[in-house]
DNA sequence: GTACCATGTGTGAACGTTCTCATACATTAA
DNA sequence: TTAATGTATGAGAACGTTCACACATGGTAC
């Protein structure tokens, strides 16, 4: 009696009925479909070791028959590695780091390993709390691109400890004899000096950032082409400012209009600050590019800006796209030495607001 | 004698030496060192069970002092559900996305849950490479943010197969019965021609976009607030463009302009028209905001522009929070009933592109 | 005294894979 | 003939966890 009641309801559907229609397929599921063993099943699958052409057949069509997928969880206990690839960058909102997101996840994703994303924002200690999950989720590597402080250091040296490789990528980190990815800033900055003078100004100006090893190494290449192509060095202003922005962009204008010789071409250190600097100049009259020619780096938001602006394009998917090789091919074990040293070539993009001197 | 010969090359150096300084400690070794066995470990640290406070005391500090750290993976095996949430869209360096992606993983970590980027691009096949490796992961849960093309429903599909929970946030894509986060449209339309009223507009141009069924919202919501407010429909032009393009924005201007009523305000459908907007404004010698009043949608870029854009944003962080939310309580089993549909509201950012009519 | 509960602990079987080792047969070389 | 080698397969142990179950002990209720 009470079984039927029980029946009744369950055919009412007033009692909830198992969900899953079929337990998901194991690899012994096929073996015994194939009827095989389930190490042959792994052979065939794994496709290493011998198998018959004829039992490849047949197991190939069992797990094709019961849609069997394998579970990567498993094999990750088996091979003490899952197929993640940690990325701690401090905001996915910065477009740099989307940029790099997006170049590992392409190659890393081509690879059949995932990206988790590790968010750090200002906080230390989300660092070491992404670090602990990477460790106990055997993360296959890590790629870093943040700043370089402590707490995140540490967190590094936890995962090397653990035999799991590290790359740098961009951001002012340095992990000791590991692999490392960077813009060529240098080079960058005589892009940006080269495209001016070729532009025939002989009066330039340079906001640059204080403490900024970026903004020193871009000076630095700008200061060599105007050196090597005979600008006359008390033309060239260089002021410092105390941060990437709008408003020392705009401030860098200032300081810049303070000295002897007023430029004809300004070189911000970065985008945001070129904006600053397309303010300023607006707010004195001066028309970009026709009274003052104005290039920006990192091409983030240039095409945004009006006049649009000229500036240097940072290679970031690349980066990202190298990075993920370079971690790779430690994941895999491959013999490449010891810690490499990768410099991408920046790229200038040429826009509205630089235009030839008059 | 052959023992000594090895014993000799080993200690020379000559043989690579086990580079692991210690076995990473594993629940055993936790037991072994506390004298207990492992299920009494595993009660203490998973923290279910009983166990005396000698017991417990004597388990922590073992695991402690050996730096026990719990495998997810075997952790995973046995509970047939990794902690990883994966999360498509077609770009992460679409800024929406990127501020879904940051408010997703924050809540996710916040309860131990790792996020996996799945960057589709336009490739339907890597919508379903990425199905498959969620799939073969054992993923806890996944957050759809891309169209809902064909591809990806079928993607989505086999994942509710395999009873693995799915969230919409965002993004065109429907599947039939699951959790979904949007944000009001409607009432983003009704924000932006309240602030236009309020400033003392009469004449407003509208610039949509055919076939959006967010912009259809907006407008309904634009169109909904100045019918209440008695405005006369005859001043309310509204134009349709084809894509939500700064060339689009441009020629909506244009549309509106071949009207009989100029408007004194205008609405554009996102930042990116509002920016062409503003440009053919510019070139029709009219001063944003003294003569004419613009509004975009967004909030992407709308600090860059000049004058700044006034614009509704939208709450992309927040939508990736409660997407994190509804999707782990999915996870966590929660009996939270039939599919939920949560709209987010939108808010209104004024900067300088809007003022008062005169 | 028996029955029952609450508390505390240990045993050992899974989870689904990989991979070593053992086994078997066929072929070839000496 | 024997031995070695190549091909093909299976048995089963491990990976590190969780958790059902069994087994204690001591207390309380009848």
């Amino acid at each position: 009696m009470r079984t039927f009641t029980h029946g009744t309801l369950s055919d009412c559907g007033l009692v909830p009925m198992a969900r899953k229609k079929t337990k998901t397929p194991t690899i012994k599921d096929v073996a015994a479909a194939a009827g095989v063993s389930t190490s042959t099943v792994g052979r065939v699958l794994g496709g290493y070791g011998y198998a018959s052409p004829e039992t490849r057949r047949r197991v190939m069509k069992a797990a094709k028959q019961l849609g069997y997928r394998p579970n990567a969880i498993a094999r990750s206990l088996k091979t003490k590695q899952s197929r993640i690839i940690g990325f701690f960058l401090s905001s996915i909102t910065n477009l740099f780091h989307a940029r790099i997101a997006e170049g590992l996840q392409e190659v890393a994703s081509s690879y059949g390993y995932n990206v988790v994303i590790c968010c750090t924002g200002l906080n230390a200690n989300r660092a070491s709390a992404f670090g602990q999950m990477l460790l106990e989720s055997q993360a296959a590597g890590v790629v870093f691109s943040v700043p370089g402080d402590e707490a995140v250091i540490r967190v590094a040296q936890s995962l090397l400890d653990n035999d799991i490789p590290v790359v740098t990528c961009h951001g002012s980190i340095r992990i000791p004899s590991q692999d490392r990815i960077v813009c060529d800033d240098f080079q960058g900055g005589y892009l940006a000096a080269k495209h001016l003078v070729e532009l025939g100004h002989q009066r330039i100006g340079i906001i640059g950032v204080k403490d900024s090893g970026t903004s020193a190494r871009r000076i630095q290449g700008a200061a060599s082409f105007l050196k090597e192509h005979g600008i006359v060095p008390s033309r060239v202003s260089i002021v410092e400012v105390v941060s990437y922005s709008t408003e020392s962009g705009y401030t860098g204008v200032k300081l810049l209009s303070a000295r002897d010789e007023k430029p004809s071409a300004i070189i911000a250190a970065n985008d945001l600050m070129a904006l600053g600097v397309l303010e300023c100049l607006e707010e004195m009259e001066l028309r970009v590019p026709e009274d003052v020619s104005v290039i920006g780096f990192d091409d983030s938001f240039a095409e945004m800006t009006r006049p649009r602006l000229t500036t240097v394009a940072l290679p970031m998917y690349e980066a990202g796209q190298v990075a993920a090789q370079l971690l790779l091919e430690r994941i895999e074990g491959k013999d490449v030495g010891e810690e490499r040293f990768i410099t991408l070539p920046e790229r200038l993009v040429v826009r509205e607001s630089t235009t030839v001197y008059r």
